[in-house]
DNA sequence: TTGATTCGGAAACAATCATTCCCTATTATC
DNA sequence: GATAATAGGGAATGATTGTTTCCGAATCAA
């Protein structure tokens, strides 16, 4: 089953809500129409489980990321490098539930929309967590304002998603070189 | 027709492509059915017709940010200004139609993508040229790499419609202000 | 082996979608 | 002033949508 919400999660990336019909997500999800009913409410909640399911997947990569640093500052540059990265190539084609989310349903979903939300301020709270960190440990100068920092880098990681799924190429290295500015 | 226009822009805008049916459309444009039909070839033509008419208007706004500045510098940072503006409160909630097709769009109909990245290259050119145009006038150090600077700017730009359309406050003065470190 | 129960699959359902067709005004032309 | 031509409006159409229902197969207990 959990096999089969993760192609549930590569439709939605893929297509977005509207445009994935029930039948492209049986398709995918090798389950017949019936089942899927059965194992959820209805279109919506399929929806949910998968972007729960995506949720938790990113977050673990980005933490895994995170860990390779041996400080604050080379933490949050890593964490970076891996938006970079997955925004990129045929992964940032597939494109990111959360961007998805927020630009097609957010506005008239509320249920979408608060979950959203809620993971954009979480996602912001461990990079400014990441910036104290970086403070703590010299890496980072205290005359960083580490909210707005973090708000910015937010913008960045969502714009990465968008500029990757228009084709545009991104050189990781080169870009996380010039955020890293942002840390000065 | 141009009024008709705006009005489909502005649902389009709010609701993406998908969830817009030709009803909804008919009812912002003050038109019946039939009438669109007179006038465009189907709901994609309109939708086209939308996106050219909406970044016409952007780029003019734009611009005219841009000449608020008295230098390279200062009109970049007009511009950064402009694009926090438009993406925050009700006009942020409403969204960018640019964003909106990349993220729902480009990976499945080619003559949107085409038309989305090479509007994402319109505006990384503009920005890199008032780059280019700082480290001309001294505005803005000579060893800024424009090429890099520009497209970091653009995920930017395009992240703040994304994190404007999810609700988060955004204030221009402050993103703003940490945004032009990146010109050091 | 038999009975009950759970699971997946395909056909049927109503609703909604984009599109077309036809009718009615309104304007312009002769 | 009559007529042709055009633009706009709304009902009809066929396809597709999300959802439900019903049926068969497989699993487990007795």
């Amino acid at each position: 089953m959990d096999t089969a919400l993760d192609r549930a999660v590569r439709v939605f990336r893929e297509r977005g809500y509207h445009a994935t019909s029930i039948g492209d997500l049986t398709a995918a999800m090798r389950l017949a129409t019936g089942s899927v009913y059965k194992a959820f409410r209805d279109k919506h909640a399929v929806f949910l489980a998968a972007f729960e399911r995506y949720v938790a997947l990113r977050q673990e990569q980005t933490r895994n990321a995170a860990a390779k640093g041996t400080n604050g500052r080379e933490r949050l540059r890593h964490v970076l490098l891996s938006h970079v990265e997955h925004s990129q190539g045929s992964e940032g084609r597939r494109g990111c539930l959360v961007v998805g989310s927020a630009v097609e349903l957010s506005a008239l979903d509320p249920m979408v929309g608060a979950r959203v939300n809620a993971q954009l301020k979480t996602n912001e709270n461990f990079i400014a967590g990441l910036i104290r960190e970086g403070q703590a440990d010299g890496s980072i100068p205290a005359h960083v304002e580490a909210d707005d920092t973090a708000r910015l880098m937010i913008c960045i990681t969502q714009g990465l998603r968008v500029v990757g799924k228009a084709r545009l190429p991104l050189d990781g290295e080169r870009l996380v070189g010039v955020a890293m500015k942002l840390l000065a």
